[in-house]
RNA sequence: GGGCAUGUAGCUCAGUUGGUUAGAGUACCGCAUUGACAUUGCGGGGGUCACAGGUUCGAUCCCUGUCAUGCCCACCA
């Protein structure tokens, strides 16, 4: 069997992917190996949008559900994971748009269903883009199950979702302020409106307004003469960020307790530029101690004047368009972009000597998430969705039941506080977005004729049907279709009835909330709604939590009445050397997972972002920029492993290919100290690794098979093996390897999968294994420990595994020391030295003289001049190292300094005198009353050696 | 304003029920290149576990406070 020298992952990783597509092995269907013990295993991936191409977020998700899908399927269970995409409405829109306009083109002088034709195809496009980068990526999905959010089905689950809370009256339409978008011409929910927590550089502008008197009733000269606030003689200053809402004001309010203007409660303000008097009313809402006290209140462009001005029955006074542009309200500003009537107004507000001063101030704006245009806060018609009932019964969810059982677990726990702090204090959703790209909304106004028309986009359907409402028939009808609206409609209106859609569409995670159950069948009772529903993990980055995961959450158990996983595990985030989250933004620090596959190659790039850190944490991607390309040091180090991996198969297979051996041994019972060792230490770390996985503690269960492999396979084992290299040594190489590439496969699909196909062809005839009977490693069982010996019980096993351990760290540690003062005196390895190994009792020498061979290859002894036996005298000028209850002699070719050499050893002898008196003070002081009687063993059982070691280092101080 | 997380070796990070000598990778230093692998081997140096208190016989770990950093939520103009 020829093997490349080096691994090379681009012979391998897309050849792997493609057997294991073209076997079905994604499939649940085609798993051979089931364990009737283990609960099926059901995952849905978290649907990536179709606006673009995968990023390190995305790599770090697949990498982390496919070691859980690939270890579940392992184990025995049941295992299916759904793939998918999202249609991510308004950044998809974007994006076309975008194109669109590149091309000259512009969705307004289309038609709706041109448009939509448009975003298809570029969605067609885009899929095919995320599924091959998703394979590169390696994710064992069961592609047959693929699912898109605008599916037909999943596009009838939306409807029915949306009619069945209708109906329950969980849906409802409304009039009020929501946060609108100016550049993308929609409202958005909360969640889409985002704040930096910093603020951004801006001012905050002190204006007076006039107060109306006795003697000056108002302005006698126009707004801009200079003169318009002459004669006035009182005055009240507000704080402003923006100036220009003060076209819509309706009322300046103080505080009730604030004595500064208990006088002025009552009095009319006159609002600059246009003169209207506004009443100045108190409230609770203002601060007494910012800016002056006295706030402007423009209920129609502010979301706690939308408040006051409800509870106080103010006007509500649209300044600003759906384009954030002045309205006719705005009087000489009309027509103006606010940030332009801004600038302006200030001006003028100076000139009128209106303006008080100016601070500069960090203003707290929200952006839109997607557009980063100013968020304008707007009165408008909307969807929204009632979540108070759902949320609580989301957040019990996570709580302990009287059996102190949760329905859902969420990993790390620590989220479990931010989950409860959101849905506890929940807010209507805004569902109802003004875009063309998504799922319309199923509802159908009576129209006033066919010629109704619904406006242009942005205008909600307000003006539709009000005649209708006068006649007390219904004028809005939700149904799953057009046709059964018709037939509702009909009944009531007769047969000349025209229905008009609602020209909104839903807000896209409504559709992400039923993704659970919608990609399994939903609303149809389908097969595998009845099998895999409800699902058992959830797993996606934390970000999402309140976006995707709660809102699966309310809406599965409003739906299906069950809750749609059972486990919310919950990964970090990734991010820039200072930081940062990575973005496309700041392309100089940004990681392209493919760029870091096709340098490193797949399986390095998931160990790393699997052992890079713990659950929950985020992941620091520390780049080096050389020769233009992008290096990442800790990638390099797992494509080292891979390439380690690669090179002990190498040995193994060539080694038990030119084995004769053909006969696998009756039992399976190794013999000799190195197989019996790394057969135990196999077993631990199965048991470890098993544990580990069980409690997600991926990153731990990675680095102990990565020590195992590296330090004890390859560094010790293999190095001994090659010694005698006979027929029991051939199929513990063969078990052990077999071992590590099951355990390491779904951290490592790629490399594990070649190696071990390699493996069954040269072993399986050789040796009765049956965890080579498998098609392929990833339908192959999850290593179980093997009992020791087959006639041992497993707990025999164990204890004699810990008797093997024991031994073959006295071996080890004679050649770790002969190697360490080989090294202080700087002996390269061609030159062989002698060695006297002198033990004091027991079967120590018998286990050392076995291993003779061992002690004089690994350590470079002379083999003419190793001396093993009890208790020999020490040879003329020898470096002494005591371990234990040996002594290590090594004349060192005379290049020994005897005084050097006696130093050595009294300064051992007198740190060793120290710890004694630190032990004894220890054991004296109260530690020795009250710590627990097997601590206190063991610190007595550190003296006691100590002062055995200190016995015979003055024995040798003594004789040299 | 409320909340969460992080602070451990030059760098990136582990350290899950507190046990007295704190680990890994990488970088660094020394030695070694026909013998599975230089994407390597052998050896080495490097940390008052942010700081200050407290609980305890004993604290990187638990509690309180401080500082620094990152993030989330909330209507301070």
């Amino acid at each position: 069997m020829e093997l490349a020298k080096a691994y090379n992952p681009k012979d391998v990783e897309d050849r792997i992917y493609e057997f294991w597509e073209k076997n079905g092995y994604f499939k649940p269907e085609s798993q051979i190996y089931l364990n009737p013990d283990e609960k099926q295993f059901v995952i849905t991936i978290p649907p990536p949008n179709v606006t673009g191409t995968l990023h390190m977020g995305h790599a770090l998700t697949a990498a982390t559900e496919d070691l859980m899908t690939r270890y579940h399927r392992m184990k025995g269970a049941r295992t299916l994971w759904v793939p998918g995409t999202d249609h991510a409405g308004i950044a998809t829109q974007a994006v076309v748009e975008k194109k669109l306009a590149k091309e000259g083109k512009h969705r307004r002088d289309m038609s709706r269903s041109d448009f939509i034709e448009e975003v298809w195809a570029w969605k067609e496009y885009s899929h095919g883009v995320i599924t091959n980068q998703s394979k590169k990526l390696g994710i064992s999905v069961d592609w047959n199950r693929e699912a898109f959010t605008m599916d037909e089905n999943l596009s009838l689950a939306v409807r029915t979702a949306f009619k069945r809370m209708y109906d329950k009256g969980l849906i409802y339409r409304d009039t009020r302020m929501v946060n609108w978008d100016p550049v993308q011409l929609t409202g958005v929910s909360d969640l889409e409106a985002i704040t930096e927590d910093e603020g951004e550089p801006g001012h905050l502008w002190h204006v007076r307004y006039p107060i109306q008197t006795n003697r000056w009733e108002g302005p006698r000269h126009a707004w801009g003469s200079g003169q318009w606030a002459e004669g006035a003689s009182h005055f009240i200053t507000v704080a402003t960020t923006r100036p220009e809402t003060i076209l819509g004001d309706s009322a300046v309010m103080v505080h009730p307790d604030d004595e500064r203007y208990t006088d002025l409660i009552g009095c009319r303000a006159i609002l600059p530029v246009l003169g209207r008097w506004t009443p100045i009313i108190c409230d609770e809402a203002v601060q007494k101690d910012f800016g002056s006290g006295a706030v402007k209140v423009t209920p129609a462009h502010d979301f706690t004047d939308y408040e006051v001005g409800k509870r106080h029955h103010l006007q509500f006074i649209e300044v600003l368009d759906q384009h954030a542009k002045m309205n006719a309200e705005a009087g000489p500003y009309v027509g103006l972009d606010r940030f332009e009537c801004r600038k302006r107004l200030v001006k003028d507000l100076e000139k009128e000597g209106l303006l008080v001063k100016t601070e500069d101030y960090q203003v707290r704006l929200a952006r839109g998430e997607r557009s980063g245009a100013v968020i304008e806060p707007r009165i408008s018609m909307q969807w929204f969705c009632n979540m108070k009932d759902m949320a609580a019964r989301a957040a019990a969810a996570a709580r302990p039941d009287a059996d102190d059982k949760k329905a859902i677990t969420i990993v790390p726990e620590r989220f479990e506080k931010v989950w409860f702090q959101w849905l506890d204090n929940i807010r209507d959703w805004n569902i109802s977005r003004q875009l063309w790209w998504g799922h319309q909304i199923p509802v159908w106004y009576v129209a006033e004729g066919s010629e109704s028309s619904q406006g242009s986009e942005g205008s909600n359907v307000k003006n539709v049907a009000n005649l209708s409402n006068l006649q007390n028939r219904p004028s809005q009808y939700c149904e799953l279709t057009e046709l059964e609206a018709y037939a509702k409609a009909r009944a009531d209106w007769g047969d000349d009835v025209t229905l008009v859609q609602d020209t909104d569409v839903l807000d896209t995670w409504f559709s992400s909330g039923l993704w659970p159950f919608s990609t399994l069948g939903w609303p149809k009772e389908t097969p595998d709604m009845a099998q895999y529903y409800p699902t058992t993990m959830l797993e996606t980055g934390y970000d999402i939590i309140f976006f995707w995961v709660a809102r699966m959450v309310m809406m599965g158990l409003e739906l299906t009445g069950k809750v749609p996983f059972d486990t919310i595990y919950l990964h970090g985030l990734i991010r820039e050397n200072d930081g940062k989250k990575m973005s496309k933004s700041r392309p100089e620090k940004a990681v392209d997972p493919l760029d870091m596959i096709d340098a490193y190659g797949c399986d390095a790039l998931r160990f790393y972002l699997i052992t890079a850190g713990a659950p929950g944490n985020d992941i620091k991607v520390e780049v080096k920029t050389v020769d233009g390309k992008k290096q990442v040091e800790r990638i390099e180090g797992a494509r080292n492993f891979a390439n380690k991996l690669w090179n002990a198969a190498r040995f193994v297979l060539g080694k038990v290919e030119s084995s004769s051996s053909s006969e696998s041994a009756e039992r399976y019972e190794p013999a000799n100290l190195a197989n019996q060792w790394i057969t135990a230490r196999a077993n631990e770390t199965i048991l470890n690794v098993r544990r580990l996985m069980d409690e997600y503690q991926y990153g731990e269960a990675g680095r102990l098979i990565y020590e195992f492999t590296w330090n004890d396979f390859c560094d010790w084992y293999v190095e001994l093996a090659k010694l005698d290299f006979d027929r029991e040594t051939a199929e513990v190489t063969v078990r052990t390897l077999d071992t590590i590439l099951r355990l390491l496969h779904p951290f490592m699909p790629f490399i594990t999968e070649e190696l071990w196909q390699k493996l069954r062809e040269v072993a399986s005839s050789k040796f009765k294994l049956g965890s080579l009977d498998y098609p392929a490693l990833i339908l192959a069982p999850f290593p179980q420990t093997n009992s020791f010996s087959e006639r041992m019980s497993e707990e025999e096993s164990r204890s004699v595994e810990l008797i093997v351990k024991t031994q073959m760290h006295i071996l080890q540690e004679v050649i770790t020391q002969i190697r360490i003062v080989r090294s202080e005196y700087k002996l390269t390895p061609d030159k062989k030295i002698a060695a006297t190994i002198s033990t004091a009792i027991g079967p120590d020498a018998e286990l050392l003289k076995l291993h003779f061979e061992a002690i004089c290859v690994l350590a470079r002894v002379d083999s003419s001049q190793l001396v093993i036996g009890q208790l020999l005298p020490a040879p003329d000028k020898v470096v002494s190292v005591q371990m234990g209850s040996r002594w290590l002699y090594l004349p060192m070719a005379g290049l020994v300094d005897l005084a050097a050499e006696k130093k050595r050893l009294s300064d051992e002898l007198a740190a060793l005198e120290q710890a004694i008196v630190k032990g004894e003070n220890l054991l004296n002081s109260d530690f020795g009353k009250r710590a627990p009687t097997n601590v206190i063993e063991k610190e007595k059982a550190k003296l006691v050696d100590a002062q055995q070691k200190i016995g015979q280092l003055k024995e040798r101080l003594a004789s040299m």
